[in-house]
DNA sequence: GCGCCTGGATGAAACGTTTCATTCCACACT
DNA sequence: AGTGTGGAATGAAACGTTTCATCCAGGCGC
């Protein structure tokens, strides 16, 4: 059906092995030659057939990745730019949505081993390390994106601890003293990290106290039924500061507080999220977060997965970029305050 | 490096046909033989070379998908309902996200077709009919999603005029007269229709005045302009609601509005969305919105093109899907739904 | 006991590339 | 004129599957 590099050389009167060279070396050609080929490609609309590349090649140019939780923005943004750097080094970048589900994450796995991709870039929800390295043995490399296994693999983090840190040392330099941290499950080491961050500093303080309110996921809808529970407290125990785990979760959090109108934000309850996705600061109170540059994080984290694609000798490296406070109104940072 | 069909038949003493016949054929096999080869696909880590298996079969079991927008939640969706029904299928699904952008969506074009997917699903955003007609004759499917083209090709649209209806009818019935349609550019089939349906509307009610308000794009920061625009003018000039032309652009003039606070939603200004992305819901307003079936549109997508790969002679099929009005607080309403 | 049948294993061919050792040819140099 | 020389084209091999015609060993009916 499709024409194939047989057809055009026989239609260009030359050898496959010509129009090969062509292709892939177009100064080993005359002039001559490389006109009547690219006449032939063009009147057969010949495409070169990936797949028996591949097989030639013994290995794709492709590399995948594994994303915890597609429809979280932050995701898209490390993927894009995973894809960004990929695209200048020419390979195509196969995005797979884990939704931190075991099984999904295998999955994925099985199919990149399958395509035999270059590497693979995951932010892990099972334990694969014993499959990685088994990849790795069968020449695909893997780098960890936004979480650290033991120093085993390359990696590309950012100081989650930090970040907790920052967004703790925010909250009491607002003056409030009752905090509560919102997140789950602790086997995510985001999570754990960024809430471990805000112990430190509220160990540092006397007069803070540090509470560990638990959701099952860090989704929209997570954060509302936190958001609801929470407002269902008596005014004494309840806290007046919230560090959501992420955005997400801050988003349905607020959301579940201005619309019960019982209580306002900052005034009552100020509210720091994690990631600073876009629709933090487009929140009708604009939220205060975490922000971690994630762009760059898929960027190089691509960037260590081609080298060790290259090398597999490579010594493993491991990035740790460090993330910032982005203070908006929802801590009181800006004069604006919204029932 | 990796092993081979042929390492494991050498291992299990067998032959490579029966290697084979094990693994795609399991009941023509006997069960000491199948044994034999099991064991030694897994002392080998052996692991099926995709790249071979499709040369031989002439064709991938992939599908490309390349959606306008990335960032748009709402086509998160589209393809999550794609990706879905394409696994019961056993066919993986390739993202690609053209960002509107003309080159973008040929470079994916260009690898789909040399990676000989099964099928394209696509919201085509350049000239693509002849590129695509080409490709049909190369064995490739391709069915357009969110986007009807000339009736060349089958496509999964949703009525994007009735959608316009709804939203103005809503806002008329919940007693604005003082219209402005905020979207752009026109040269979106999506914005052009939704305006062009809510003329309609505005045209059967001679006290209802509908004024188009341009964007160059549709996300939260010209969202945000276009809300500063409108908070600027004076009372007697200003509408008294808007029609955003997707929930990005919504929640962009909502932040604008909120933030400035001299005007109140719905009090003063009542705001309807388009897609019902799950931050709509979220938004500290509730924002109002048209819902689209969208994960019924990636799965209905899919289906058709699956049905058009395994028949390229099938007669185009286009099924347009309703738009359904999702009420919320933002234009006044309580949480209804209204079919 | 002989031929026939059948379930099961076999091995070669083919898919479309790329690579590389070889061949071919024209031309310059001796 | 004969001999190198080197640039350009060639064609076969190999990559790892799947398929399919073939082969083989037993069991069965006669």
């Amino acid at each position: 059906m499709a024409a194939s590099v047989k057809d055009v050389a026989r239609h260009a009167g030359l050898s496959v092995g010509t129009v090969s060279n062509v292709l892939n070396r177009p100064d080993t050609v005359t002039d001559a030659t490389r006109a009547k080929v690219m006449a032939a490609i063009d009147e057969l609309g010949y495409v070169r057939n990936e797949a028996a590349r591949q097989l030639r090649a013994g290995m794709s140019n492709c590399v995948g990745v594994i994303v915890l939780n597609s429809s979280n923005p932050f995701f898209n943004d490390v993927a894009a730019g995973a894809e960004a750097w990929g695209a200048d080094a020419n390979v195509s970048v196969l995005v797979g949505n884990s939704g931190e589900i075991v099984a999904r994450e295998k999955a994925y796995l099985d199919l990149f081993e399958e395509q035999r991709v270059r590497g693979v870039l995951l932010s892990p929800v099972g334990q694969v390390t014993k499959r990685l390295q088994r990849m790795r043995r069968g020449g695909i490399a893997a780098v960890l994106v936004d979480r650290d296994v033991a120093g085993e693999f390359s990696s590309v983090s950012v100081d989650d601890r930090l970040g907790g840190r920052l967004a703790m040392q925010h909250l009491i330099d607002m003056g409030r003293r009752r905090i509560a941290f919102v997140g789950g499950p602790l086997s995510l080491g985001q999570v754990a990290d960024r809430f471990a961050g805000a112990a430190e500093v509220a160990g540092e303080h006397s007069d803070v106290t540090l509470e560990f309110v638990a959701t099952d996921r860090l989704t929209l809808a997570h954060g509302r039924v936190a958001g609801e529970r929470l407002i269902a407290r008596a005014a004494t125990t309840r806290p007046d500061a919230v560090f959501a785990a992420n955005d997400l979760l801050a988003l349905g959090l607020l959301q579940a507080i201005t619309t019960t109108r019982s209580l306002r934000v900052p005034d009552d309850i100020a509210l720091i999220g994690y990631d600073d996705i876009d629709f933090a600061a487009g929140a009708a109170v604009p939220l205060s977060s975490i922000a971690q540059p994630r762009f760059e994080l898929g960027r190089l984290a691509m960037d260590l997965l081609l080298k060790e694609a290259e090398d597999p000798s490579r010594a493993v490296e491991r990035v740790v970029l460090q993330p910032f406070l982005v203070a908006r109104a929802s801590t009181g940072a800006d004069a604006v305050t919204v029932a």
